[in-house]
DNA sequence: GTTCCGTCATACCGAAAAGGTATCGCAAAA
DNA sequence: TTTTGCGATACCTTTTCGGTATGACGGAAC
């Protein structure tokens, strides 16, 4: 099927046309290869001519690929201009920021750092609460200027400054599991339970760093979908149905039913505190960093509760 | 939520504020006015500045609208260019064109013309299967670049020749009714029955046309949800649970427990062969207008079958 | 002053497109 | 021959876009 020509499929194009190579220009363009290729390939399809040969190691531009590039790259030059003219025009209108707030800690975390937040840009700021994943999308898309997520977490082209405030995981356990008599655990201990654990789409690089932490606890736990909402996931851990692995500051919520206990490997299996934002708001993120600084001073220490 | 900056979008602006109302700006640009409004609220969102004052008798540009819009005028005009530039590359890569066919009429209708088709334009040639409606969309977005429609149909802004091809539509009656013996009935005589019809989305500007001409003929069904595949309608039909109206040409296809019978009104209620393309196709319309007049003589007279 | 009409905004829905993961086939490199 | 890096394909999820229906509002007409 044919379509209808974007300006910004134009822009992926001259992007692989320098690279010659569409995982790299995949890369670059903050994607994933597949789609790029589908896109070079509808472009063809539109165009009618081909416009790279393939082959095993890479790619290379046909005369047309040239001839095409030439035409087009004028108006991705102009488009990128007009761009900053638009954004630079927005920013002398003052437009108080928007900040993004990872879901990952348990908001009342926050509660200091909002207060602070408003305080210093006033009551136009916007917060965007959403999992620290999908902020670092929105902060590329420039929807959000900077935001605070959890690390690790994969941040490629992006201003990322780690904080001082970190917490461990703790397991949560059903009341009536025999585990739970005990207030701390090394992972293994658990093994081959059922543990609601979150699919790896949702937070790849996270998803990663546990996976080898388990695999180095020698911890094998039996993975059952985690639902997205907190109350949801604590109220079916108090059915027994299985343990889950909260940030420390979630014990504030105390729900009947289920137990908050200490993981020996609580310094290798927790998360920290990042401020992100695109490299042209360093201005923001700075201050920001010292608002975070004077509002998170209580730190949960890594290694104990 | 703000977003990404499309170019579209600022190509929507400009019209917008080219027309200062935004039901007219939506009818140039094919589109619904409530998508459009949404358009520039996110705009002026994205920017953080207002383009526009609403007053209830259309709209005005604020000085920041002026701005924004002298920025933005370059690039849409260079995008323009290069858009043509790119096609005229299109077009002298001689490629074979694409072309509609609707599935309006019985499919066997268009075997001679479908020959003609690929013998005067090689193999390469595409046909695109589609109902009316969609195949109007897809010519405007330059996916195809005719296409054979069935009118009455809204198509503003496109070269279209009504051809001299017509089918009245048919009755389709289940076996079992008693109205199934005659063979030609008056529509007001076939009042209250349960009729499958399509729904107006599908077909906006035929559905109204029918409206009018049951309204006229005093004829009230009792409307039920057409299925969208033809078999399944004719066998519900032959399961009794409700008349239908088809093409003509459809009567080729024998079903049993299904009878088709002949209309009064059908030199009202028929469709009408055409041909649509782009302005810029008018050459590859002329020819394919000589093609179909050729393939297609044998019309089927709107008033008798 | 009341009614009517045109305009833009909002709510909701379905279709289309874009991006992601998993996986394959292939050719060059080891 | 095996391995590795590349692009292509298949399939799924999310997002966006456009459409219909409908509401709120202000000027125009009576």
């Amino acid at each position: 099927m044919l379509e209808s020509l974007d300006v910004r499929q134009l822009r992926y194009f001259a992007v692989v046309a320098e690279e010659l190579n569409l995982r790299r220009a995949a890369e670059r363009l903050f994607m994933a290869q597949p789609p790029l290729s589908r896109h070079m390939k509808r472009l063809e399809e539109f165009l009618g001519v081909a416009l790279f040969v393939r082959h095993s190691r890479g790619l290379t531009l046909t005369t047309e690929g040239e001839r095409v590039l030439e035409i087009v790259r004028p108006v991705l030059e102009l488009e990128t201009a007009t761009r900053e003219r638009l954004h630079a025009l927005r920013v002398a209108g003052a437009r108080a920021p928007v900040i993004g707030l990872t879901t990952a800690f348990e908001q009342g975390v926050f509660a200091a750092l909002e207060s602070r937040l408003f305080a210093a840009h006033g009551p136009g700021l916007r917060l965007e609460r959403a999992t620290s994943p999908r902020l670092v999308r929105e902060v590329r898309r420039g929807r959000v200027d900077a935001a605070f997520v959890a690390l690790p977490l994969d941040t490629p082209g992006l201003h990322v400054v780690p904080l001082s405030y970190a917490e461990p995981l703790l397991a949560v356990l059903p009341e009536g599991w025999p585990e739970a008599a005990q207030g701390r655990h090394r992972l293994r201990d658990l093994s081959g339970k059922p543990l609601f654990w979150f699919r790896r789409e949702g937070h790849p690089a996270f998803f990663d760093h546990t996976k080898r932490v388990f695999a180095h606890a020698g911890f094998a736990p039996m993975l059952k979908e985690e639902p997205t909402e907190h109350d949801v996931l604590l109220a079916r851990i108090a059915a027994g149905e299985g343990m889950g692995l909260f940030p420390a500051s979630f014990s504030a919520i105390r729900r009947t039913g289920v137990v908050f206990a200490a993981l020996a490997e609580g310094n290798l299996l927790g998360i920290r505190l990042g401020l992100i934002a695109r490299t042209d708001f360093e201005a923001l993120a700075e201050s920001l960093v010292r608002l975070a600084k004077d509002a998170l001073t209580c730190s949960i220490n890594l290694s104990a509760t």
